[in-house]
DNA sequence: CTAAGAATATTTTTT
DNA sequence: ATATTCTTAG
């Protein structure tokens, strides 16, 4: 079969997605393609470290490996051929750059490369919480500044929110704002005028009604005194008067008068959703412009920051064609994982470098795209993901699409089950086949009215039946439901692992000791009531001290209230960090350390979101405990596809009176609707050997796909895929630790970052990357290479300087002696599940030795302890005896700093 | 038995 | 904000 350039496989769950991005991805370093040529994006950290592993694993038994004759199909290549590159593509692959990562990493790297012409400085961080209460002083300084009071205010009367509602939906229309026209709604006032016609209408109503001479009821459902309380009447959004109370003094003229109301009303509504948005936009304009000041003051961006400031830099600041050709000039082969999630604006970025790769402009040669994805899995609607653009791509690129039908990842009486379940409910369903060998297995759906309790005789009977704690994993619908099911479960005495309450900041104890230094600093009733709620105390039983040191009142508060657990003490740890008491009262929300995994032993715990892309043997999904949410979102966005046509402001009982909000408010619900069964289809094609579903009577989450309780198959635990990953623990706790205690002494030093600064040793860096080994004339072609790509933002002089700081490099004595031996630059390892890149690891005559070339002393602590991780990696991996060492090319000469 | 209106309970998913 | 339950009039 010949190579396709592009190509796209719609891959259902289980039916072998990641095989076969890393068939693509190898078959094209088979053919003879740069590793640095190929960039790999997927929407999780642990899908791209999950698909580095798997390429790793195959290429080193690639002999033995179902990946091969995949690999032979696409490039045409025997297998002997290919196992005889095999160690070569191997070497080429490890000494890569390799550009393995998640879309929002990629763009990261990307806004990084071009930060200053974006204005940002190069050395931003990136975060998940921006600091809301300094956000919020900065927006307000902001409408005060440029007089738009009013519209806050009215907006806050208009639509009955709260500031904080209102907040939350700017950041929410932040991430969406490229997809519309703010200045759509400029004109517009209030309409007096309709509502006066509907009130005299009303009244002429009520005329009517009263001369019928009906029951006190229909008299009393006209009686009408403001607009305020016609809005709340049940016969105004009724298609007639005929019928209830009115039927018997029915005549056509009522029906006349009603018409006239509604469409008054309606009209009504229309002028307030205006009004609504042009107050609306004026405010975002606004944020938008402090998230903006923000970002570039703390140096902090959001992932949506992030986002949207590559969008603004390639698709509307510059040249693209130029910018793109920088961005990566060797980039040629695109592989996109999970592509059903990708937002419009994402693939926005993304289309022109598609377009270049297809067309081969001047700049480029041609080469190819690949992406995989499945619909049916798309549940990520509403953070943006788009899956219309799965096909919509697919039409634009002329791309063809393979369906991957065999199901290779669950048992067949669990195939049959989803098969059944969803035929006819999902669009299109194609059912999945089960290969041969994969016979067996075990279904089991339970109709309870105690969901915990099931759960508890469920798990009970996978324990029975010899199926291991780790191998069990109980999905839930809510992060609340997984505290409940962790709560019930240890309670009980299993060992439990859960991402839910992964937070350190969502545990218990910890949360008490927040609420009693924000009440020894703010002196507020409310926080001592919360302390003592956590507590499970009276509140008199919590006073209230002046707060010095937040650690020794933590402390103290601990000791005195017995609530030593792990958290508590790593968070007394975390409070360690923090300036002074005020740093913690108002920054210690956006806190994301992890409360301690206890360890890796136990019943998984996670919502099916976070499931989403894994696979366990035993799986049990658990019905949502509480009520589903009712939507209260006030923006209804209405999609023709991929692209947003309207916004609606959402207004009770609007969709009686208004055709076309009532069509966007259908199509909202369908989606929705969707979304679900989409995560109903994940959660229950997880399993590998057993699924039980636990489904409540009533308000079922499950109720879309009319279950009954029943039973297929037959359970069997069998401990072949028992991973017991048994890690030597007390060694690498020590080492680790080693590291961390190194960086928080010298972090307080923490140099002011200077832009040229990490320019420059970003040169420097690949200067030596791309010297073939140390001579002079590879330094030539090095240096040449760093000029076309850094040439521009170095300050002038710098590549001359990389130059003589090279070629002193080269001459010093101690990396003459130590770099004696085989030679490996940029070697990645893989340890302890992270990659690291050593620089220059040397296999000398004495062991290994691992040199860091650093362009600066700045973060000299900083510098150590990543040494001291390479050198750890090092000798755990090998065995054998291992020496550091930090080589500071700096201006004045060679130094060497040797990490013990 | 029905509908309106008041009262009451409940309230996501995350790179 | 909305779904559910309760009360009341017809």
């Amino acid at each position: 079969m010949a190579f396709e350039p592009f190509l796209a496989y719609e891959a259902s769950a289980g039916s072998g997605k990641t095989f076969n991005l890393v068939v693509r991805y190898l078959s094209l370093l088979f053919m003879g393609e740069d590793p640095r040529s190929i960039v790999a994006l997927t929407f999780t950290n642990k899908a791209a470290n999950e698909m580095l592993d798997r390429m790793v694993q195959t290429l080193e038994h690639l002999h033995e490996r179902g990946e091969l004759d995949a690999i032979a199909d696409v490039c045409g290549l025997s297998r002997e051929e290919i196992l005889s590159r095999r160690s070569d593509v191997l070497r080429r692959f490890l000494h890569a750059d390799v550009q393995i990562s998640t879309i929002d990493k990629f763009f990261g790297r990307i806004l990084r490369k071009f930060a200053l012409n974006a204005g940002i400085m190069p050395t931003f961080k990136t975060t998940q919480n921006h600091h809301e209460v300094k956000l919020l002083e900065r927006f307000l300084n902001e409408v005060e500044v440029s007089n738009a009071d009013h519209a806050l205010v009215h907006l806050s009367i208009l639509s009955d929110k709260r500031l904080s509602a209102l907040f939350a939906l700017l950041s929410q229309l932040y991430a969406k704002h490229k997809e519309f026209d703010m200045d759509a709604f400029d004109t517009a006032a209030v309409s007096e005028e309709r509502i006066a016609q509907a009130m005299d209408a009303a009244k002429e109503l009520k005329t009517l009604v009263h001369s019928k001479g009906l029951s006190d009821t229909a008299n009393k459902a006209v009686e009408i005194e403001s607009f305020e309380q016609l809005l709340k009447k049940t016969w105004l959004y009724q298609p007639s008067m005929n019928y209830w109370v009115f039927k018997k003094g029915y005549e056509p003229q009522m029906d006349t008068l009603l018409e006239k109301i509604q469409h008054a009303v309606l009209h009504h509504f229309r002028r307030r959703e205006a009004l609504y948005f042009k107050e609306l936009f004026t405010l975002l304009k606004l944020y938008i412009k402090s998230r903006r000041t923000m970002a570039v003051q703390s140096n902090e961006l959001s992932f949506d920051d992030i986002t949207l400031s590559v969008h603004t830099l390639l698709r509307e600041k510059l040249e693209s064609e130029f910018l793109y050709f920088r961005l990566d000039s060797h980039l040629k082969h695109l592989l996109l994982d999970e592509f059903q999630d990708t937002s419009v604006i994402q693939f926005d970025i993304l289309r022109p470098l598609i377009e270049e790769l297809r067309a081969g402009t001047g700049v480029k040669e041609k080469g190819s795209f690949f992406f995989v994805g499945d619909v049916k899995q798309s549940i990520y609607r509403f953070r943006g993901g788009v899956s219309a653009l799965f096909h919509q791509v697919a039409d634009l690129f002329d791309v063809r699409i393979e369906p991957l039908r065999v199901n290779y990842r669950s048992r067949r009486s669990i195939v049959e089950f989803v098969n059944r379940t969803f035929e006819g409910k999902i669009a299109n369903y194609t059912p999945q086949q089960s290969p041969e060998k994969l016979s067996g297995g075990y279904v089991q759906v339970g109709i309870s009215a105690e969901p915990l309790e099931s759960l508890e005789r469920t798990v009970a009977a996978l324990i029975d039946n010899g199926a291991a704690p780790e191998e069990i994993a109980v999905l839930t619908v809510t992060n609340n439901d997984g505290s409940a099911v962790e709560e019930h479960l240890t309670h009980l005495g299993y060992e439990v692992v859960t991402e839910t309450t992964a937070r350190l900041t969502s545990q218990r104890s910890v949360r008490s000791i927040i609420e009693y230094l924000r009440y020894g600093y703010f002196d507020a009733a409310i926080y001592r009531f919360n302390c003592a709620a956590l507590l499970g105390v009276s509140p008199d039983e919590i006073d209230r001290t002046e707060v010095a040191d937040p650690v020794k009142a933590a402390i103290a508060f601990i000791r005195r209230y017995d609530i030593a657990d792990k958290s508590a003490l790593l968070f007394v740890e975390a409070l360690r960090t923090y300036r002074d008491i005020e740093a913690v009262v108002f920054e210690i929300d956006r806190l994301e350390t992890a409360s301690p995994q206890s360890d890796l032993r136990g019943i998984r715990i996670m919502t099916v979101h976070k499931s989403k892309g894994l696979e366990f043997e035993h799986v049990i999904v658990l019905d949502q405990l509480g009520k589903p949410r009712a939507k209260n979102d006030p923006i209804v966005y209405e999609y023709d596809g991929a692209r947003l046509n309207t916004l609606f402001y959402r207004i009770k009982d609007r969709e009686s009176l208004d055709p076309l909000y009532a069509e966007a408010l259908a199509k909202e619900k369908k989606a929705a609707e969707e979304d679900r069964l989409n995560a109903l289809y994940v959660a229950l094609t997880r399993a590998v050997e057993s699924l039980s579903v636990i489904a409540k009577e009533k308000g079922s989450w499950f109720e879309p796909l009319e279950l009954c309780a029943a039973e297929w198959g037959q359970l069997r635990c069998s401990h072949a895929h028992a991973k017991v990953l048994q890690a030597p623990k007390p060694l690498i706790y020590r080492a680790s630790r080693f590291g961390r205690q190194e960086e928080t002494i010298a972090a307080p030093k923490e140099a002011a970052h200077d832009y040229a600064a990490v320019q420059f040793g970003t040169a420097l860096h690949y200067t030596l990357e791309m010297m073939g080994d140390f001579s002079a004339a590879a330094l030539g072609s090095a240096l040449e290479s760093a000029r076309n790509r850094y040439g521009a933002v170095l300050r002038s002089g710098g590549i001359e300087e990389i130059g003589g700081r090279v070629e002193r490099l080269m001459q010093d004595p101690t990396f003459l002696a130590l770099s004696q031996g085989e030679r490996r630059k940029e070697q990645i390892l893989r340890y302890r599940g992270s990659i690291h890149v050593i620089d220059l690891l040397v296999r000398g005559k004495e062991g290994w030795i691992v040199i860091d070339y650093k362009s600066g002393r700045e973060e000299e602590g900083k510098h150590r302890a990543q040494v001291q991780r390479y050198i750890d990696a090092v000798a755990s991996l090998s065995g054998e005896k291992v020496r550091g060492y930090l080589c500071y090319l700096l201006s004045s000469g060679i130094e060497w700093e040797e990490c013990l």
